[in-house]
DNA sequence: CTAGGAGCTGGAGCCGACTCCAGGTCAACC
DNA sequence: GGTTGACCTGGAGTCGGCTCCAGCTCCTAG
């Protein structure tokens, strides 16, 4: 059962040694971090696993209190998997709106930059524009300027 | 040709008034918000529509300098379409990547929901979990416990 | 045996993006 | 003509999440 050093998991995890014993401090561990015989902290493959997960958790948005009550139930052990649960398809739930309004904000800026390339393209830039639909930003004469 | 008070902007845009007065002082504007003759601000609707392109890349992580930038661009008129093209198609390439991440994430914090789901289901909630791949979390004598 | 590098602690500092305030002006409605 | 409510300004405060620092202890390699 190999143990890694705080550098190592930082190596493997992607989440910087400062911000692991910020973590730590912050109580987002399900268990307190062992440590070896020189006061080193030395991790396990559960904790190199729950960082991950956790980078995971905040890479779509968690805020650490809510990561910390995750790891409160987890720590409190058997019995509670129905809050775990539930903490997790909520999340679910907020990620998957998440992605939508990032789809939508991109078609829109996508359309933006087609317009451009259209615009490029025939050699219209930098002339009048006719109106156009909705995502397109008109100086109220009818012109295309952004 | 319309106009609309700051509070009307808001509410139309979904950015409180606060922020619009902070998106003026940090220059985000293409052109000077106008002003009634009471000193009050008023904004057509190349505002509005700027104010909600303005939510959109803020939406999508564009950091207020950048945004900033975008404007300069278009406050500098014709002639430097080709760098607005530029700018944003880099943040469209940007928003596609973190669309991608999001997604990876949500599909491993379902698959996650789903494992706790099955559980559940089948009543082997708080009881011994045979090793599982990827994803899981073990205690180091094949336990699931997260 | 010493120099370098990784770790340690507690605490301070930073950054981006708001958000809130006090104290004032105005316009409009009753 | 008073009171309400939207708006104004300049500046200060907040918040989350790191990030950095000084000054120290170890272990390891040369």
């Amino acid at each position: 059962m190999e143990r890694f050093s705080i550098g190592e998991v930082s190596a493997l995890t992607g989440v910087s040694v400062d911000t692991l014993r910020f973590y730590e401090r912050e109580a987002l561990f399900v268990h307190p971090v062992a440590r070896d015989a020189a006061g080193r902290r030395s991790y396990g493959t559960f904790e190199v696993e729950w960082v991950r997960m956790c980078a995971r958790l905040r890479g779509t948005g968690m805020p650490l209190p809510t990561i910390r009550e995750y790891a409160d139930l987890v720590r409190a052990g058997e019995g509670n998997e129905r809050e775990r649960y539930g903490l997790l398809r909520a999340h679910q739930q907020r990620v998957e709106e998440q992605v939508a309004e990032l789809v939508a904000a991109r078609d829109a800026i996508a359309a933006k930059a087609d317009l451009y390339a259209a615009r490029l393209a025939d050699g219209t830039a930098g002339q009048l524009w006719a109106g156009t639909p909705a995502p397109c930003l008109e100086d109220g004469r009818g012109r295309e300027v952004a």
